[in-house]
DNA sequence: CGAAAGTGTGGAGAAATCTTAAAGAAAAGG
DNA sequence: CCTTTTCTTTAAGATTTCTCCACACTTTCG
């Protein structure tokens, strides 16, 4: 499952036989995320940098571009992980040694449900890829903690409990203080540029927060309404 | 004069494969690290002790002296990272467990980006080492204790039967008290970056080790479900 | 001031996520 | 081999969180 599962996440998957395609397609579904189907080397690459897919699966023997070509393409400019399909018999050595880069190959005949366990196996090494020790993990303003790494804010050191979305609201503004974020801005960011429920999801959110920091003083700081427009995260001086 | 005077560092990449020497050796440059190729398993093990790398990249077969062969001589003299590659389907167990002593292991079929990622990792817990000297075997927190070294736990002094995976999963959890792990993190460092399966296995065995745990009381720390999140160990204040 | 537009809030139902149990599959041990 | 243990999968039921609505309240502006 991904990682922000309201994201809409595309899967490339690139094969001139159709019927292959759609058996790929629903259980790409299935697993939330958004089939993308291309039926030749060319269209699978302009697939590709149109909706930047989280994995790409590429059958080797395509019309116009084969699959090592695509493969090598992408490569060139994106990690994204590319799962390749051959037919019994290919010598993974000869797809390693031609510098294509494929993150994993799948052999034909395959299950469905075998290339989708690669798909998800695929993406959990990446997402440990992406926490690799550089980005922020924590911050503190006044006496408010936020440790994204736990999960976890504190007041004045005391643990309050948060939920998912709550936490990754507050940890949005205050990460950005004095920047207003319209609750579109929120949600894109937060519930995905897919949502497609009330903005007013949003107020929701702020007043649970409000109510859970709220009973604690924060002179410091706090999240203000900007009328009309959305809210902010101000630092009081 | 000896080629290590200078401070160049070097990787041993050993492969009887020309061409996956080659593209490993590209991408070694590309980190800024001096490639070192072997064909063979004497090669590796005269190239390792006239150059004296930073890291040691071992394909397992390879003429001459297989890796695991290659891998022993080298941990007799030094504690240089070994990094093993095999082909799927062999004992992993087998490989870190005996008295072989390798740092790592990939399966192929393997991306370059992914190899590189593992020689950082390596590279990084050895400076660690370094300053620390001693690694963690044991660790008690409240009536708890666990014992990784002897893989047992006790509350209370008494053991509790664990199986492998219960206790790994302990282990990991209490090494990292108020961590987050989400169920991919825990299925990559505990099951491995290869595992194929169900992120719902994770839910099935922290019941277990709940079932068992839960039988003795446990003030100080328990195991705390971070919804749409992860698990995570927590010290009770 | 009064109307219109925007925001705060409580609560109920919907949706998502977890727990648990149970059974099948795989691995380990005789 | 067959038995036992461990691991994985699945699905129903429980729980938590999210969303939405109705209505009160506030601000803006004619």
């Amino acid at each position: 499952m991904p990682a922000n599962s309201t994201n809409m996440q595309y899967i490339l998957i690139a094969d001139d036989n159709p019927d292959i395609t759609d058996v790929l397609s629903n259980y790409v579904k299935k697993e939330g995320y958004e089939p993308l189907v291309a039926s030749d080397g060319e269209e699978a690459l302009s697939k590709f940098f149109e909706y930047q897919p989280v994995v790409v699966l590429l059958d080797v023997m395509m019309p116009k571009m084969d699959g090592y070509e695509v493969c090598r393409n992408i490569r060139e400019k994106s990690d994204t992980p590319v799962i390749l399909v051959t037919a019994r018999g290919e010598d993974f050595e000869r797809i390693m040694g031609l510098d294509i880069g494929a993150d994993d190959y799948i052999v034909k005949p395959f299950s469905p449900s075998e290339v989708m366990a690669r798909v998800r196996a695929v993406l959990r090494r990446m997402t440990k890829h992406d926490h690799e020790e550089n980005e922020r993990t924590r911050l503190t303003i006044g006496n408010m903690t936020i440790d994204i790494k736990e999960y976890s804010l504190y007041m004045n050191n005391e643990q309050v409990s948060m939920t998912k979305k709550e936490l990754e609201t507050v940890w949005t503004l205050a990460n950005n203080p004095e920047k207003l974020f319209t609750r579109d801005n929120l949600l894109n960011s937060i519930w995905g540029y897919d949502y497609y429920g009330e903005t007013r999801t949003v107020d929701t959110h702020i007043k649970r927060i409000r109510g859970k920091l709220d009973a604690y003083e924060h002179p410091e700081w706090s999240i203000k309404t900007v009328w009309g427009a959305g809210y902010k995260f101000v630092i009081n001086k």
